[in-house]
DNA sequence: TCGCACGTGTTATATTATAACATCACAAGC
DNA sequence: GCTTGTGATGTTATAATATAACACGTGCGA
């Protein structure tokens, strides 16, 4: 995770394609996405490799409960984030919570762990999908 | 996920097995012990659907990051909960942490998004593998 | 020029998870 | 008693996710 970015067209490429997605993007599906552009396999280690290297950034991250990948909304390297995980519509988005991050950081240190990374995934029903007739008006 | 609990032997056998576990098991793991202490192989719809009942009684968490199961420490039901994930020694210790909960609350409900389910999950290094001399001492 | 570091390609395979259907036991209602 | 429905479990097959290991090329500093 050195300072200066190593953006390849490979990578560069990706990270379009992950920052174009309205919804959080499969590793498969990137594959695919890049085979169509570029008129041939991709396989999977290549977007694997890639993958690893943007999260390893700061560019994107991982989102565990869902085995996808999101372009960071904050920059490059935001130091901590909250993904706020709709259910019915998929949409995700990532928000900042520095008293999460305050009360996760004390919890660790009383504990005398040394936090390195924290993945703070909240799953539920957004404004839009939350605000229907209750139990799950959608999708017919 | 009634109150009830209907903890058929199977179920019962898992969560002894996952109780049994020092650290977080896979489901795979859990597939080949339990085709041991039967004599016959047990195949991955079985582990995987009592791992799910298990999980929507609160009985286990899963942990996103390890793709793997671990006993919930605090009773059944416990409404919320941080995963200490030492990623050298590969210990898992669920704390809590009224403060982390309550600064989620508040900022989903900012953004109108009604919580359900949330997954705090903190890498990094526990007391033991953190205070060794820096820069990864362990694992000759 | 040599050799190394590193990005990418390629082949193969490991790991994790689910769909779909079969069977069995038990309980509610006739 | 019998039937029928429900839910747990078994079984077969396969999907989805991820990595190991090695090959190749390019650029760069010794």
């Amino acid at each position: 995770m050195s300072d200066d970015l190593d953006l390849t067209p490979l990578r560069r490429e990706v990270l379009d394609m992950i920052k174009a997605s309205a919804r959080p993007i499969k590793a498969y599906e990137l594959l695919g996405l890049l085979s169509r552009r570029r008129g041939r396999v991709a396989r999977a280690p290549t977007i694997y490799r890639t993958l690893d290297y943007l999260t390893r950034c700061g560019l994107i991250h991982r989102i565990e409960s869902l085995n996808a990948y999101q372009a960071c909304a904050h920059a490059p390297a935001c130091p901590e984030h909250v993904f706020l995980i709709c259910d019915d519509c998929g949409e995700v988005s990532e928000i900042e919570s520095m008293d999460a991050r305050i009360a996760l950081e004390i919890a660790s240190t009383a504990r005398q762990f040394r936090a390195e990374q924290v993945s703070i995934e909240v799953h539920g029903a957004c404004r839009a999908c939350g605000t229907e007739t209750p139990a799950r008006a959608k999708k017919p």
